[in-house]
DNA sequence: CGCTATTTGTGCTCATTTGCACAAATGGCT
DNA sequence: AGCCATTTGTGCAAATGAGCACAAATAGCG
């Protein structure tokens, strides 16, 4: 290990691992085996020793991995062992349904804001949180430092929204806008667009 | 082409191509070339080009691809030369921002129903549908003939909510619930969950 | 009408990713 | 105490995916 790099596609398949880890727990469960994770995703189990061993030696022969301690690691390992704050632009359906879901607990985020320039939306409340105007934006976002946004904006904003959010010194960006955004080349970016989902689907749908 | 199996991999490019083409028309663009395409979606210009070839010739050389005849193709290719009708399960924060979302017009699908098995819900209207009883999601599923469902109901509730969409007879799945389903092969289902994507990047945040 | 600048589609090579298969380690059972 | 059933971590081979580079085609221009 040490000074390998390690691939993307090994680094996303770790959430899934975490997620799957964490319901076991939920589950009362104390072991597992690479086997039945990869049951449980889909995944060979010779691929989940794999990409675990990226990192380190976490399981034992013959015993399988310890669902609590490997859960530790891996939220070590993405840097989700401390929580994440997280602003949101863009107050309307999608930005109040991310501002309220309760999904980010245990998981290493908190949406700490939620900013919109519509000023019939500046000041109301959503769950416990106050759209703020997007004019201090960039402000607020130098202030606190946050480093984590997700962009909720329409299409035809999310391009400037996301110049902005560079400017305020945001490193990584979820994007649900359906647009693919031009960002320097050490902002992070995801997308979320649930019709290119669907649309992976449709292909095998005669 | 012919009987020569299209990799999933190609398949799930495709949609990023008609995204991207789709904007270029709406730029009032009548041509582009793959160089073009490739620098805005950050993927490079050979691997569009031999991603394309897979399904025919639709460029011609040394002028690139006719925008309107492109994106023609692609819908047909991903059977989008249609609208495909989706019920949502589940009529929380997530599943009314998905039955009010405008993004779907043009892109192939509609959302046609949303159920809720909460009396409290149950009745009430969101955007211009009206919550129905989960109870008779599945003879409403079978008597429409609807072959896709979003799932939006908390995790602990999602995987019989899957099991019920399979007996009703749903093809494909977009499952929002944090959590993996387990479903018949002949199923398909993607995910959308925010955690996983932001837990892709802080990997790579100090 | 020929020359130049483009751009496609693709054969071939290189890189990445996956999976097999096995030695080593471990715990439980008789 | 010894044996058997498991399961990990990994070397190596196979499969998959990406990119280079070029012939062929095309449009524009002088």
């Amino acid at each position: 290990m040490s000074a390998k790099e390690i691939p993307n596609i090994i680094v996303g398949r770790l959430p899934l691992y975490l997620r799957s880890l964490q319901r076991m727990k939920k589950e009362d469960r104390q072991i597992t085996s690479s086997q039945e994770l990869g049951e449980r995703l889909g995944i060979s189990a010779a691929q989940i020793r794999k990409d675990l061993s990226q990192f380190g030696e976490f399981g034992k022969q013959g015993t399988g991995y310890n669902i609590d301690y490997l859960i530790e690691q891996i939220r070590r390992i993405l840097h989700i062992d401390q929580e994440w704050d997280i602003a949101v632009i863009g107050a309307g359906d999608i930005g109040s349904a991310v501002a309220r879901y309760k999904g980010f607990a245990n998981r290493g985020f908190r949406v700490t804001s939620i900013f919109d320039s519509d000023p019939g939306k500046i000041g109301a409340q959503i769950g416990e949180f106050t759209v703020q105007d997007s004019a201090h934006m960039v402000d607020m976002i130098k202030k606190t430092g946050i480093r984590i946004a997700m962009i909720t904006v329409p299409a035809v904003k999310a391009q400037q929204v996301a110049e902005q959010l560079v400017e305020a010194g945001i490193q990584a960006i979820l994007n649900y806008a359906p647009i693919n955004l031009n960002v320097p080349g050490n902002v992070l970016v995801q997308y979320i667009d649930p019709s290119i989902h669907l649309q992976r689907m449709t292909y095998y749908l005669e």
